[in-house]
Parts: C-alpha cells; sequence; structure tokens
DNA sequence: ACAAAAAGTGAATGATTTTTCATTATTGTT
DNA sequence: AACAATAATGAAAAATCATTCACTTTTTGT
C-alpha cells in the first residue's frame, strides 16, 4: 500500500515511515504542501495523510486543491487541533477521517485500512461465487483462470449477477443492456446468451442461466 | 438519506431523529441490536449509526454480522469506550467510523457526510477539465456532447488523463494500455494517438496531447 | 400426445475496431 | 542547409464483435 505522508515535522513522519515501513508498506514523504501536491499529481497513492499545518501550503488547502483536481485518494488530516468546527471544515472539504495528535498508530493503521477498505469495495469489483468481475478492467477472472468475454457478453453477466435470484424479463434486459426501449424482432438476447452460457459453462461446468420459459431468465444463486 | 440510529438510550436517539428531521433525513431508530440486524436486512440505508453497548446484540456484533452477510452499508459505532483497542477492533470489524460519545452532531453529520460521500462516488468517474469519463459504462461526456471513443482510445485517453502534466514514454504506454512489455515494431500507437486526437479536438478544438520528440506524449493540463 | 409458442443453435453477414504499411511531415543535430 | 531520427497520416488489411437468419429443440397448455 503506497503511503504519502505530509508532516513538517521529521520527527512524527520518520517515526511513521519506519512503523509503515515494518508493514511492509512504500511511504513518500512530502515535507510541505506543496510537495505533497507535486507528489499527489505524479504519483498514484492509496492513502494521503496530511498534517493540518504545514509550511507553504496548509493540509487541508491540499486536500481542497486535489478534490478539486479531480483527485479521489482517501485522505486523513493529522493534527493537533481538535475543535468540532475544524474537523467539520476537514470532512467538508473532501477528507475521509481527522485525527488529533497524539494519536496511537495502532488507531491510525486502523483508520486506513477502514477507508482503505471502503475505496476499494466501493469501487471495482463485483463478485459473484468464485467469478470476480473487474468493472474498470472488464476482465473476469474464476479459481480456474480468467474467462474471456466480449462487450456484450460482460454486460450481460454484469446485469445478471446485479439481478441474481430474480426474474429478468427480455425487456428488461433489453433496455438495460442494450438500451433499446423495444423489443427487438430478432433473438440477438438469446444468441448472447447461448455464447455467455458456454463460456460460462467451459468455466464452471455448471450452467447458472436458467431459462423461464416465457417470462425470461434467472440467474441462480448458491 | 435514509438513517438507521440503533440505540437503547432514548433519550439520545429522540435527540438524533430530531436534528436528521430538521435536515430532512428520515431515520429509523432500532431499541437494540437484534432489531437493527432485523431493520439492516430488510431495508436499505445510506448510513447506520450503531451504539455499541445494547441489549441483545452489541453495536459491533450488528457491524460483524451485517458484513458477514455481505451488507456493504456505512456503519458508524458511537460509543462512550475512548480505548484505542476498542477503536481498532470496532474499524477492523468493518465499520467506517467511530465515534465516542460526547460528540457534537455537526462532527456526527460531517462525517456522516464524508463517508456517505466517498462511498457513493465509488470512483467511477474521471474528470478532466470539461471532459468527464464514466469509467464504468465507459462512455465520455463534454459540455458539447458525448464523445464516442473506440475501446483502445477509452483506454489511452484514461492513460492520458491520469498521468497528465508528465511525459509518458512510449515503452509505458504500451505496458499500461496495451499491456505488452516490448515496444511493437510497428507504429500502432501513434496510430491510436492520432484518432484520438482527432476526436478530442473535434469535440474542443484545442490540441490537448503534445508530442514531446524522441521521448513520448504530454497530456496538458492548465 | 399434439400443436403452438418460446428458446436454442451454428453458420453467415455486416459493422466496427485494431493493426499494419507505405508515405509524408516534423524535429533535432551537425 | 542537410541529414537522420522520430512522428503523423490515410488507406488498406486483419481481426474481432454484434447481429441476423434458417433451422432445431424444448416447453407449455389443451
Amino acid at each position: 500500500m503506497y503511503i504519502l505522508i505530509a508532516e513538517d515535522d521529521e520527527q512524527i513522519a520518520n517515526s511513521l515511515r519506519k512503523n509503515f515501513a515494518e508493514d511492509g508498506n512504500p511511504v513518500m514523504i512530502a515535507k510541505d504542501g506543496e510537495e505533497a501536491i507535486h507528489f499527489l499529481n505524479s504519483i498514484s497513492f492509496d492513502v494521503a495523510l496530511l498534517d493540518w499545518r504545514m509550511p507553504k501550503v496548509s493540509g487541508i488547502e491540499v486536500c481542497r486543491y486535489i478534490r478539486e483536481s479531480g483527485n479521489k485518494v482517501p485522505v486523513i488530516l493529522l493534527t493537533a487541533l481538535s475543535q468540532v468546527k475544524n474537523k467539520v471544515e476537514a470532512l467538508n472539504l473532501g477528507a475521509d477521517d481527522y485525527i488529533t495528535k497524539p494519536f496511537s498508530f495502532d488507531e491510525l493503521t486502523a483508520r486506513i485500512n477502514a477507508i482503505v477498505r471502503r475505496y476499494q469495495s466501493s469501487t471495482n469489483e463485483l463478485i459473484f461465487n468464485d467469478i470476480t468481475l473487474d468493472l474498470i478492467s472488464r476482465r473476469v477472472k474464476s479459481p480456474r483462470g480468467e474467462i474471456y468475454l466480449s462487450g456484450k457478453e460482460f454486460d450481460l453477466l454484469k446485469y445478471f449477477i446485479l439481478h441474481k435470484g430474480t426474474i429478468m424479463s427480455k425487456e428488461n434486459i433489453c433496455k438495460e443492456v442494450w438500451s433499446m426501449n423495444f423489443i427487438p424482432s430478432t433473438n440477438i438476447i438469446e444468441a448472447t446468451v447461448k455464447n455467455l452460457r458456454k463460456k460460462l459453462e467451459d468455466d464452471s461446468g455448471k450452467n447458472l442461466i436458467k431459462s423461464i420459459y416465457g417470462e425470461g431468465y434467472l440467474f441462480i444463486t448458491e
């Protein structure tokens, strides 16, 4: 996990670095806000720990700035200021958490983990049984290897998983997967289902897509 | 925003409800952990506030239980216990935040907002100037309309935006966008850059992709 | 068991995308 | 200015993907 520490107090910075290094996390240290912004613009971190009080640009300014530039890296502000209005200000400007000094390293670690977990889980992956869809790279993995799906097959599988356990009408599938508001005169859905079925069956040996005569499809759970 | 409050102290629960109601947020109150689990299983909330100490099932047990069942609702634990080991335990069990009593309502609200913002933003948008990439649907929008990109063009633009302001070598572009660890013998990168340039220029009239002779490309910021 | 409706199949078509290639243009160096 | 290296371009070829079609199989209600 790549961690950025923006902290002008060398002692604190080094103590944090040492602790993180013990857990095998590479750390980058910025001595002031300007440097922090520079690092954040060039490298992708898993989390940024920003001291409120820093030379040149304060931690809260760094936070505001990177959020405005669209950077969504999880941010935790570290500070001696324990007043509520400061906390509120920081959180409203896009920080994810706020810890007042002195803090315990264990608590910091736990808060980092909570935020990173949330950050990661809220993003990319859709998991069904032992199949994992990466919604960003659009790749599908199972313990038996990667399943190569075409674009439409991926969209369809995603739709199936999101609605697993319920009967999905062809009308709705059409609307959601093909963005068509009318039922096509061809059997395009059936054809795509066929190909998806084949690939899923090649992977797991099971047929996960059940046809409900006259109603639609059911993606079976369990 | 639908909020679940699990709190056996009626006074606290009602005070919270009143405050949230003033902001127009519907609140549901569970008097104990069992009820909280029941509500969480039947209704979808934007955030769950759980008291640690509750009859029947403690807040932390509720948290553990719902996480095990796959529920990803943001959870904040409210408690009088301020010891670090309690905080760490809670955060490691899947809570998103931890607030010790007594707390200010403003801080609670700010923390809720930070967590919900993070939960919802789910990082599926990449914004550069007035161009927005939806990383899930893989569509690109600008104030002037949608920009239709092919798969590779989208991947390349995403890579450019993520590394805007830095010079990107063809070697790295190759590795990241084409998943090839060797430099291709053809001019496939240049060809794709050309097509992407065309589409971006058709949209904004500007050439955002600068060639750095002998080094690579630069996606201009400013 | 039968007919009608619905769903499945394999192969062919059409469309789009990706890649290649030959050629032209640009840049940096001497 | 001349040269070599690098980059841009348009068009063509190759590959992939989405869709259609004719036909077969399965399911349901009678």
